[in-house]
DNA sequence: ATAATAATGCAATAGAGTTGCAATAACGGT
DNA sequence: ACCGTTATTGCAACTCTATTGCATTATTAT
């Protein structure tokens, strides 16, 4: 049998029907190496008859099936991103998010951030159960 | 002479001119000890004539001024919060936004995070110049 | 090929935040 | 204590992101 496109196989493996949105927007995903917001998104679709509802709701159905992840960008907008890749192909659940103050893009970066956490010293009956790293400077685009 | 309260002090510390409207809000935001949304604080002071608009710009104007900080809330909204403050009433700059799961409450818990973030490995041109940490759990008032 | 079910498109709506402008208040100088 | 300059405030209208309801269409297991 003929190797499937790498969206189609994606897809399946996540028990999810495939779609030509959904096709669409996996590749967009796949192919930035920025956290992508829902307007983006649409810019580098136009042309195909996506609406723009059925784009946040394909975005949500990643989200919700743990195929892409979403961070709140620092204009109070919500930016989509698959999750980093390990050389084996595995995912990585720890990551760091970087914003660049120039460009404002966001860079899932594969930063180890596993127990680099320091709890709280004196503060009693906050228990943490995830954390999210964000870092911001400068990318390799802006400087 | 008399000592003036401590809103009004702030303010004057930071040059900026004391109007009925900023002592409201910034008491609000002193008596907090989560970060509050635009609403939240609206609900709070509900009863003085205070506009929406001009308490965007009231708080932007803190922000400015580097007398509150802003946070990107989960369901992207600003959650604005003053700087926590030291045992030796110095504004500590280094600090973590706990997110309860279940309260959605965001708290700034004064961790000792310099020196704590580990620089991307093998991710070349990227400058990292500040951070924020976000610890996602459980808080005091959900257990 | 067909039925069951999920995905999609469209219209209307919600909600956070912004802009322009005229009215008002704060405050340094007199 | 008053006055003029300048910043702050309130109001109306608006922008933009995202959501909801519902009828239509497409996908997939059988």
């Amino acid at each position: 049998m003929f190797e499937k496109n790498k969206s189609e196989q994606l897809l399946r493996q996540y028990g999810l029907k495939v779609t030509s949105n959904r096709l669409l927007v996996l590749d967009v995903l796949m192919s930035s190496r920025t956290a992508l917001s829902h307007g983006e998104i649409q810019k580098k679709i136009q042309g195909s008859r996506l609406d723009k509802v059925t784009l946040y709701r394909t975005l949500d159905t990643f989200v919700k099936h743990d195929i892409a992840h979403k961070v709140a960008s620092e204009d109070r907008n919500w930016l989509y991103a698959l999750h980093p890749i390990d050389e084996n192909d595995s995912v990585r659940n720890d990551h760091a998010h970087f914003i660049c103050d120039y460009c404002e893009r966001i860079y899932c970066l594969p930063v180890e951030t596993r127990n680099t956490v320091p709890l709280p010293e004196s503060e009693e009956g906050f228990v943490i159960r995830t954390h999210e790293y964000r870092l911001h400077g400068v990318c390799p685009q802006c400087h």
